[in-house]
DNA sequence: CTAGGTGCAAAGTATTTGCAACGCT
DNA sequence: AGCGTTGCAAATACTTTGCACCTAG
């Protein structure tokens, strides 16, 4: 870790009003030092490289604060349970960052229009899944 | 369920090549009457209300067996476990409904750009996620 | 010194699977 | 009749929690 990063993330469990310990430290290292889209497991066998004796756990916790504290995004915000989608019509999707709550939106009203087409790199493009991430009107107040 | 739901239903378990069972064709009539984004445990409350003797693993069997088909979507493809976003450049995701790989593209790239504005309804938006659904290189051949 | 952090094990939630009985086709 | 489907219970996967000990501030 450079000193810029160690500088960093003293600044960053300052600003959350928590320890600097080693184990979240050694954590938020491994997180920066990986790319793609690491599970929790997968954070875990790395951290466990630098210090055998850490827990799940406490990767779990220190993964949740580093999310609360916007260090760090989760990939989906409804990655809890299979949610089926039932609305057949081209919309997508406001997702209240507060309450978790989904609320459909037509795909006009946002402006933005599904497009089948080839992108750089070769994938194929078939639709777009839109979340627009904010605030409901019951969590802005 | 009406004359032509059922005759839908009927057509859609040919085209899958599956039976035609009253579980089946309950938990397609429920699925079509809920708005919002039912779980599999939410579906198999009200299903229950109709076949008080049916089962969960039933249900889940075949929610998966709507979404294989294309009947229904999932509103989440990966919502199997937390995933940590650790790049933090503005960027999208390239989802591949096959095997399930997640590939970033910067927002730029895909032209469309996150816009911070109040939504008709109140809701504040404050960020896009977008996944773009298709097929990586690999899964097209 | 003491509030918060850690490791461990147990509990909790979400989902899948093996299998015998059952019902479409 | 034969194979897919169902219900049940057990298994698995993922995540959280309670608690005793430890450590940063």
């Amino acid at each position: 870790m450079t000193v810029a990063e160690a500088n960093e993330f003293r600044a960053i469990c300052e600003r959350a009003g928590v320890a600097v310990t080693h184990q979240r430290q050694v954590i938020y290292e491994t997180l920066l030092d990986m790319h793609g889209h690491p599970s929790p497991e997968e954070v875990y066998a790395r951290v466990r490289e630098k210090i055998p004796s850490v827990s799940l756990a406490t990767v779990y916790k220190n993964i949740h604060l580093f999310i609360e504290s916007g260090v760090f995004h989760e990939v989906s915000l409804h990655h809890g349970s299979l949610r089926v989608e039932t609305n057949a019509r081209p919309h997508y999707h406001l997702v209240c960052t507060s309450c978790k709550s989904i609320t459909d939106i037509d795909a006009e009203e946002l402006g933005i229009a599904p497009k089948a087409h080839k992108l750089k790199g070769g994938f194929l493009a078939q639709r777009y899944a839109v979340d627009v991430l904010g605030l409901c009107p019951q969590c802005q107040k």
